[in-house]
DNA sequence: CTGAAAGCGCTAACAT
DNA sequence: ATGTTAGCGCTTTCAG
């Protein structure tokens, strides 16, 4: 348990030294620098956390918030965030909504209000102003991932240009009926994502002079589960059958192929199918799809807290900085078979 | 930014009987307690928690160490974990060591060191002595999963007894030419459950008077992925074609099942499969499965941890904990076709 | 470049 | 039951 004061005492210095040294505020002769690095390193000293973020009024954590934990989505970008923060010697303290309604308050009341963050990471979340105010009245940055939220910078891709881009890689094979699996109302928490990857589905269609055709649209869990029974009603039904379908994430598209597996519907022969994520799994069922890169959107979120914390690096001016995807093409999509 | 000076002023008393009414330790008259928390609600006072752990030596924070993030066992632990944590009023902060060797250093010997948690919880990581002893020299204790780890309480399931298990699930329903898919010496870094749950597996053979055939067990990955290449070489193998695979996770299983039904061969008809997990794809697959329940596991580390923090409530006295595991019986397993 | 000393905001004896 | 007060371990003016 040795303290700053061991070391001060060893190193044949104040503490005031010291702290200058190890941290690298102020200025201290290399001499002497050196002197204390070797001191600390024989007692093994390490700073005291709080009582340095006492002092100081900085945590060296940050809070991350987020809905669920069990999604390849959100482990991804916490995995991201996490090794961004470390290299930065930043901690990071998790905060799982997950219980619902009372879990939230009390994080937002207690919790995050305690002095131990410096910032906080909202994931997906549509923070409330009254949440957001809390926040930055304590002067604590947010930014958020999934965006726009009001006032807060946030990160996040254009879910009607992802819509757009799988329609019009299907279009652009020579697919004219084309299916789409979407979000229904109840998964609108998500920043209306399912409502707005659709709209870019039809403004593509229309563009193409493709009429919308409501029955070509399934709602779904965003889940391979959902996908699969989604996809089964969308191929077994009597109408014209589509000879693409455009799922909303990879999870629901390979839960389509499988439904078509299973009816004997070869893919991309007679059905091309395309994602959204570049899942963990997308690779294995060759599945095209608009790639957003979740770690690196966490990896980003950090930078720009960063930006925030040390008024040093130069700001970005936007409020919602666009993230990058990107469409795979992978052997899950062809031109449609002849007629 | 209210301060516990505030409330005192507000509430007419000292500071000390602020701490005490709001902490509960100590005896307060019901009456000034309401006046406190009135006058604590009124300016939106929430204790500092590094004020608070610098006084107290306690964080009411604890660290979770993990591997990696993004596999499906990992998460589900740290949502248990983090729930329960919650219920105590505990924070939790998660190192993820992906990043190898220097990250996994540079967590032990500065970030855990910080005194910024006040336990730490080990998920299916084979700590050093000298971690170990580093924490518990700090006073700080540990609680492992998937140990056992020398000196540490652990928590942790049986494997031997899982392979056994389903091993004998499958014997029961009466097929005598069992293959197996596990792990490699590669994998080997969780405290050799592969090894173990292929033990079990053998056990359970030669006690039903059946020899072990090394040419029916297949390393793999602990993917859909891994499962499905080994399980594609097992069935296309030219030699006698097993009736049942026990595969040593359930993303093998659906990889192997995958891999049937691309060559024809029906599950369960022709083939049975059984996985270990109770993944969340599981019963989408109709997958028979040894379910372990890895959110109740984070639950538990988390009240044995509780346990050692407050030494009012009862120890338990044994160092590694058996965990329950459960046979889940679904349509993926059937007795074999006669002959 | 280095030291002395005053806090940071709270808790826990010790009194009363 | 409540108040007084001495720290908890570090950082940061302010001097020198």
């Amino acid at each position: 348990m040795a303290g700053i004061t061991d070391v001060a005492a060893l190193a044949g210095v104040s503490t005031a030294t010291v702290s200058r040294a190890l941290s690298g505020n102020g200025h201290v002769s290399e001499a002497t620098k050196e002197r204390v690095r070797a001191a600390a390193a024989s007692v093994g000293y390490v700073v005291s956390s709080n009582a340095s973020s006492l002092a100081t009024g900085r945590t060296k954590n940050i809070g991350v918030v987020i809905p669920y934990l069990n999604r390849w989505f959100y482990g991804a970008v916490i995995s991201g965030a996490e090794s961004a923060l470390m290299s930065h010697g930043y901690d990071l303290t998790l905060y799982n909504l997950q219980g619902g309604g009372e879990e939230r308050r009390s994080v937002f009341e207690h919790f995050l209000l305690r002095k131990r963050v410096d910032a906080v990471i909202a994931i997906t979340l549509e923070l409330t102003a009254d949440e957001v105010g809390r926040l930055l009245a304590l002067g604590k940055p947010i930014v958020g991932i999934g965006g726009p939220l009001p006032g807060v910078r946030t990160l996040s891709i254009d879910d009607v240009g992802v819509g757009r881009l799988a329609t019009e890689h299907l279009i652009g094979l020579g697919h004219t009926v084309i299916a789409h699996i979407g979000g229904d109302k109840a998964s609108e928490t998500d920043f209306h994502m399912p409502t707005s990857r659709r709209a870019g589905h039809y403004a593509a269609l229309t563009d193409a002079g493709i009429t919308p055709d409501p029955k070509l649209f399934e709602a779904a869990d965003f889940t391979i589960e959902g996908g699969y029974h989604a996809g089964l009603r969308i191929l077994r039904s009597l109408g014209r059958r589509p000879t693409a379908i455009f799922a909303a994430s990879d999870e629901m598209a390979i839960g389509t192929i499988l439904a078509a597996r299973e009816l004997g519907i070869r893919v991309p022969e007679d059905l091309s199918v395309i994602g959204v994520d570049d899942h963990e799994l997308a690779n294995f069922f060759g599945l095209t799809t608009v790639a957003q890169y979740p770690a690196r959107q966490g990896e980003l979120a950090v930078e720009m807290l960063m930006d925030e914390l040390h008024p040093a690096r130069r700001h970005r001016n936007e409020l919602d900085t666009p993230v990058h995807v990107e469409l795979l093409v992978r052997s899950s999509t062809a031109r449609p078979a002849a007629r």
